[in-house]
RNA sequence: GGCGACGUGGCCAAGUGGUUUAAGGCGGAGGUCUGCAAAACCUCUAUUCGGCGGUUCGAAUCCGCCCGUCGCCUCCA
């Protein structure tokens, strides 16, 4: 039985699709810049309950879209000089790259809201025809009075939050209501509609696009704590209204902000914080270990000196996976390793506890490999597990250009020779040659072996 | 003002009433192996969970107060 913390009731709920196939709708990104580690985070998290759904016998659909529309997006084309679509093009491309060197599968759909907007022309009539919106001025606003439940996600009171709100000079029926229709301004993109033209208000294309993809309700709603609220808090309102069905999503999801300690940490923010730059310097694998050793809800500390223990650590579980194996009567059983990956899985994603099995059946491959077990099964559970968190088990990128091959057998021959003769400083020397260039060496009784670190 | 999160070893981080005198990773110390290393393995590295009270046979885990850090309420994964 999976387990899920259900951001909506605020408690853990056993996990139960409506249908057959599990479906899935993760908020996706603004695209008017590179993706962050924070936007990492999201998409791993994600991408790990995906495939562990996957692997506890489910067929997931994933929907995520791509806010293709937007003031951001604008204000990036207008200070750039170019269109806004080629903005979003450079960073959907951009977004794909990242998810792709972060080995995030792909979901099944990737819907842009500008590629859907009939679906949402449509949606916001529906919301007028129930009266829970209203056409002003050529725009459209949500009635958020028509909903007697609006404020469920957040915990927010309409009073109390509108106390806090600015008061900006607006003739909306109620200062909270939020805009699903924005009429044109001079020089922005916009489509036609009943209203006039326009450009959809920035929720209601989520909601568009899961009825669309995937139905008015659905099983799986995430995206970053921050979205809470306005966005997720309105589009329940609106998904609610429109279908008359409750709840949209069966549970909502919420993973952790990134954390980051003090003024050391700002300085060097702009690199740590892309995507496509920490890929040159670490590993997906250890981007990935580094998140998924705390839990989705907490908020990880972002420090590359993290990034790089986790680097080491995947270390282990690679040499463990992959040293030469022992053909032997004697294995080493895997199961209560697995059992107790699936248990701590299913309890809400416990990743930590998921990989401290996995950290330990690595060691306990080891020893008894030494003492002359067949661990084979074990290291194929390891890649199973390992693959159901998305981990690809590939070496971190090169560090420093490196030397190729046939270079690297010259020199390890080269101190084969040396050692032969008892040459010892002649072979310590060609050692830190080749330590320098990347290269790792280990000598095994006559055979000598080298890695690229 | 409103909603909410967090404070566990040198660092990161699970655990949320007894099987935990607290998992796992990184780092450190010693050892085995080795010409020396690397890797691996073994041992050690919090009698203690921000502080103070309380509930209980029993608390890191529940309650109260205090101290500290942070997020959201405006764009944000």
């Amino acid at each position: 039985m999976i387990q899920l913390y259900n951001s909506l009731t605020r408690k853990k709920e056993e996990f139960k699709p409506l249908g057959e196939e599990v479906k899935m709708y993760v908020c996706g990104v603004t695209v008017y810049d590179d993706s962050h580690l924070g936007h990492a985070l999201s998409s791993i998290v994600f991408d790990v309950l995906d495939r562990y759904l996957e692997f506890r016998g489910y067929k997931v659909k994933k929907v995520q879209n791509f806010t293709d529309v937007d003031d951001k997006i604008i204000n990036r084309a207008n200070a750039d000089k170019v269109p806004w679509q080629e903005i979003t093009e450079k960073y959907i491309e951009s977004f794909f790259k990242s998810s792709d060197g972060l080995n995030v599968r792909r979901a099944t759909v990737h819907p842009r809201a500008t590629e859907d907007m009939p679906e949402i022309i449509e949606l916001i009539n529906r919301l007028i025809d129930a009266e829970a919106a209203y056409e002003l001025g050529g725009s459209v606003y949500y009635r958020v009075r028509s909903k007697s439940d609006y404020g469920k996600l957040s915990g927010q009171n309409i009073d109390e939050m509108i106390e806090g709100t600015r008061n900006e000079e607006s003739r909306k029926e109620d200062p909270a209501d939020f805009a699903l229709w924005k009429a044109v301004k001079p020089e922005e993109p916009n489509w036609d509609s009943p209203w006039g033209p326009g450009r959809p208000g920035w929720h209601i294309e989520c909601s568009a696009m899961a009825f669309k993809h995937l139905g008015e309700q659905i099983d799986i709603h995430g995206g970053g704590l921050d979205l809470i609220f306005p966005h997720h808090e309105n589009e329940v309102a609106q998904s609610e209204s429109a279908s008359s069905k409750t709840p949209f999503a069966g549970v909502w999801i919420h993973n952790g902000l990134l954390r980051t300690t003090g003024a050391t940490m700002s300085k060097s923010l702009g690199n740590a914080f892309n995507v496509n730059s920490a890929l040159e310097e670490f590993s997906s694998d250890a981007i990935r270990l580094w998140i998924l050793q705390s839990h989705y809800r907490t908020n990880p500390l972002l420090d590359k000196k993290l990034i790089g223990d986790a680097e080491r650590s995947m270390r282990r579980i690679r040499q463990a996976v992959e040293a030469v194996p022992v053909v032997s009567e004697k294995s080493l059983d895997p199961e209560p390793f697995k059992r107790r990956f699936v248990e701590a899985m299913d309890d809400d994603l416990n990743t930590p506890q998921a990989l401290a099995a996995i950290f330990d059946l690595c060691r306990k491959m080891n020893r008894t490999r030494a003492d002359g077990n067949d661990v084979s099964s074990a290291a194929d559970l390891v890649r199973e597990l390992t693959s159901a968190l998305g981990f690809n088990l590939a070496a971190p990128p090169k560090k420093v250009e490196s030397l190729n091959d046939s270079e690297v057998g010259a020199l390890v021959q080269k101190r084969k020779d040396a050692r032969a003769e008892k040459r010892w400083g002649d072979a310590d020397a060609v050692r830190d040659q080749l330590d320098a260039a990347g290269i790792s060496i280990s000598d095994t009784g006559d055979e000598t072996e080298w890695t690229r670190k």
